[in-house]
RNA sequence: GCGCGGAUAGCUCAGUUGGUAGAGCACCUGGUUUACACCCAGGUUGUCGGGGGUUCGAGCCCCUCUCCGCGCACCA
């Protein structure tokens, strides 16, 4: 309702008025008479009901005891048939053509007419034809040449006087009395139960009731360029499947009823002269041709007195179409740029993306790019990106009739604004419908906390530094877990970069959790934190601070979209702004930062190898210790029987003992391990835990034969797959070499245990 | 009737050119080692809706059936 926005609406108007493309005429629309309004097709929701077909006579003129036998849903309208009709090749009829029949009440002949219309099958084959009341029947009057009863007032009740026992009762009252009537009458054979689907208002809530009245309506404007850019793919719609329902609604589409009996709404910028204005607005049509009586403008006459208003308003989406252009400029900037200079600077056309649920793509989207189109000579977006809807657990469109939304500020207050955005991103999946779980925000508010505590444990372990983090880095001795994480930080960079090119959003979230959860906190936190013991080297504790810094300032700046609020609030209170300025008004990591690791080591492979090494044997002490239940035991120690344990110092072996939770990883060449002593393969070789007073040569057997069992399996799966000659020569050559690999890593392991569990006899 | 989605662990869902089925939650076991119990470690869980086909190989491709959802048309 802004000034400027209404004088577009109005501007619009006009334009098409002149254009030849507004006109109003008395049409078959979809009245509410609930609402007590026009609305367009779109608005109409259609709904099963189970109704009934009741089956009645009417009395062939001059033919004493003949009758015609009619199905109809809608007895109530019977006063309002104008003609039977029956289809011209349906020959148990044929001689009826042309005859009248008697309409009960208010009693008179009507012809019985043929049109092709009729379907034979249905019911008898008999139609009572209702122009007033019926699209169809409306088009069969208009072939016929029938007159149109209107028995019906706006809000649904019977307007029949001649009918006293029926006039003024609302519709479905009626229905019952009719019947009623029919039945005292004897023209009543029978009521079957039926199946079928009415158009309900989709505001009002009842069945609309197709309504002869006067409107306004617009044939629509660029409709071949709206269709083409999309079928072009000058616009690409994502989901991609979307094309094809946008395309099937251009190619048939129908003028737009555009006006609306309501008291709130953009009203029609259309004056009548006041001595004619009756006349005028009863036309049976009204056009641009009679621009000469009307005053069609965005500024009121100027002998006001001379002139009514045009009562309606139009519908909602007539100033919506235009907002790709409408909120950027005025129609003066618009029509005149020369003279308004901040056209240019405002103007924001087109955009990049639109993004919308799909359930608004003929509202919205499709009359935009018209519009568009039509007003600026050029396409409005280049992207569609159609949202997933949001339904309830049971799978339910959320409404405000149902009850069944959330309240976002409910929702907010118990996991906070940041909980609930990220939980919702994470959910987003391109192309279908997802049901809301509370148990997905929560996880968002989760990971919120999870980064707030990375954070105050940052604060904890040292004091804030001024971050001046690739400086810094270049001249910091870096660990292998420190190139691992850093090597990984620019791995996110990159596969959020994808994700967000292919509109992944769900992905994007995934991302970011995985990386900060598992890769951040989980394993490189833990890695480091024998760094922050107090005889640790000064010289690490610092590089670690670094790295640390670097990767919560640049995974704040990534997940800013995601979580606004909580990632402005640590970005300042972790200085990273160096005080001044906005994470929000910061360069996106891909615009502004090198590669966190390029620069200082170009080939981290190495490191990350080694890195994955220990993690993994980590994850194989682990399992080993809560095998034998002494998960909780800090006082544990492995064994590593040899010497051969380059490149594993006792930094990277202490580092894995933290990983682990035990007292010591130690190489001693002359470990002898008593027969039963549980050992595991790890990456970095075979390493026992002894067990004082704990060792059963039997468990361990078993234990051990156990995981044999499972490497047997797939060693025979791997072994398989490259004994097949067809997959040998005929799959693709990555695929071959990684069986090979494969077949190798698991006959090793396959040895090496069988040897483990030899030397327990 | 025409068209489009979906059916994968108990639940909500990922699974990107066909190549050893994943996440979170739930559940079980153990754990308060000074970031985090909104947490940590470990574990259990699948005839990938049914049937058929193509292929050396199918959750993924083709055909068909069943069920759920959506759009369009019709609805006397």
């Amino acid at each position: 309702m802004d000034p400027e926005y209404i004088k577009w609406v109005q501007h619009v108007f006009v334009d098409l008025f002149n254009k030849g493309l507004i006109y109003r005429g008395k049409r078959m629309v979809n009245w509410c008479p609930k609402t007590l309004t026009a609305i367009s097709d779109e608005e109409v929701i259609p709904t099963p009901q189970k109704s009934k077909l009741y089956y009645m006579r009417y009395a062939v003129a001059g033919e004493p005891g003949r009758f015609v036998e009619i199905a109809t849903t809608r007895p109530e309208t019977l006063m309002g048939d104008t003609a039977v009709a029956v289809n011209p090749n349906d020959k148990r009829y044929a001689d009826l053509v042309g005859k009248t029949a008697v309409r009960p009440f208010p009693e008179t002949e009507i012809p019985i007419i043929a049109d092709e219309h009729i379907d034979p099958e249905f019911g008898t084959g008999v139609l009572k034809v209702t122009p007033a009341h019926d699209k169809a029947d409306y088009e069969i009057g208009l072939r016929a040449n029938l007159e149109i009863i209107d028995v019906l007032h706006p809000d649904g009740r019977i307007n029949c006087p001649e009918c006293p026992d029926l006039d003024g009762l609302d519709r479905f009252e009626a229905r019952d009395k009719a019947t009623e009537k029919l039945e005292s009458m004897g023209l009543l054979d029978k009521v079957d139960d039926y199946e079928n689907t009415v158009g309900f208002s989709e505001r009002g809530h009842v069945p609309i009731e197709p309504r002869l009245s006067m409107q306004w309506f617009l044939k629509y404007p660029s409709v071949k360029e709206a269709t083409d850019a999309v079928a072009h793919n000058n616009i690409v719609m994502r989901p991609e499947r979307w094309r094809k329902t946008y395309l099937h609604w251009m190619e048939n589409i129908q003028d737009w009823c555009i006006s609306r009996q309501l008291w709130w709404g953009h009203r029609v910028p259309v004056w009548y002269q006041k001595e004619k204005a009756g006349a005028l607005k009863n036309a049976e049509s009204l056009d641009s041709s009679h621009a000469a009586d009307l005053h069609v403008s965005t500024e009121p006459p100027t002998d006001p007195e001379n002139w009514v208003q045009d009562d309606d308003v139009l519908d909602t989406w007539f100033s919506s179409w235009l907002w790709p252009f409408a909120t950027m400029e005025t129609v003066d900037q618009h029509l005149d740029p020369e003279n308004n200079p901040d056209a240019t600077s405002r103007c924001f056309y087109p955009t990049s993306d639109l993004v919308t649920g799909p359930d608004i793509i003929f509202f919205w989207v499709a009359r935009m790019i018209m519009a568009g189109f039509e007003y600026k000579k050029e396409l409005p977006f280049k992207n569609v990106f159609f949202t997933a809807l949001i339904r309830d657990i049971q799978g339910r469109k959320m409404s405000k009739s149902l009850g069944n939304s959330p309240d976002p500020l409910d929702l907010i207050a118990k996991y906070g604004a940041d909980g609930l955005r990220f939980g919702l991103m994470r959910i987003a999946p391109l192309g279908t419908d997802v049901r809301f779980d509370e148990k997905q925000i929560e996880e968002g508010r989760n990971f919120a906390n999870k980064l707030w505590n990375a954070a105050r444990y940052r604060q904890m372990v040292g004091d804030n530094q001024e971050l001046t983090a690739n400086s810094q880095l270049l001249t910091a001795s870096l660990s292998i877990y420190d190139l691992d994480i850093l090597a990984k930080l620019d791995d996110l960079a990159t596969n959020l970069e994808t994700a967000y090119t292919n509109y992944r959003f769900n992905d994007v979230g995934q991302l970011l959790y995985e990386f900060f959860w598992s890769n951040y906190c989980d394993w490189y936190l833990e890695a480091v934190k024998n760094n922050f013991k107090p005889d640790a080297d000064p010289k690490r504790k610092t590089a670690t601070l670094t790295v640390m810094d670097t990767v919560l300032s640049r995974f704040l700046q990534h997940l800013h979209p995601f979580m606004p609020h909580i990632t402005e609030e640590l970005w300042e209170k972790m200085g990273y702004g160096n005080g001044n300025d906005f994470l929000m008004l910061t360069p996106a990591v891909g615009d502004s930062a090198v590669p966190a690791i390029a620069d200082r080591c170009p080939n981290p492979d190495q490191a990350r190898q080694q890195v994955e090494a220990i993690y993994q044997s980590a994850r194989v002490l682990r399992n080993l210790k809560a095998e034998y239940n002494v998960a909780a035991n800090k006082n544990i120690r492995f064994i590593i029987p040899s010497t051969e344990t380059a490149p594993w110092s006792e930094q990277e072996l202490s580092t894995l003992a933290l990983l682990t939770g035990a007292k010591e990883i130690a190489t001693d060449p002359s470990f002898q391990a008593d027969k039963g002593t549980p050992s595991a393969l790890t990456p970095i070789g075979q390493l026992f835990m002894p067990l004082e007073g704990l060792i059963d040569v039997e468990a361990e057997k078993s234990r051990l034969n156990n995981e044999l069992a499972k490497v047997e399996k797939e060693f025979s799966k791997a072994q398989a797959k490259l004994n097949n000659p067809n997959f040998v020569e005929r799959a693709k050559p990555e695929a071959v070499t990684k069986a090979r690999a494969d077949l190798a890593s698991w006959t090793e392991k396959r040895e090496q245990l069988n040897a483990m569990i030899t030397s327990l006899h």
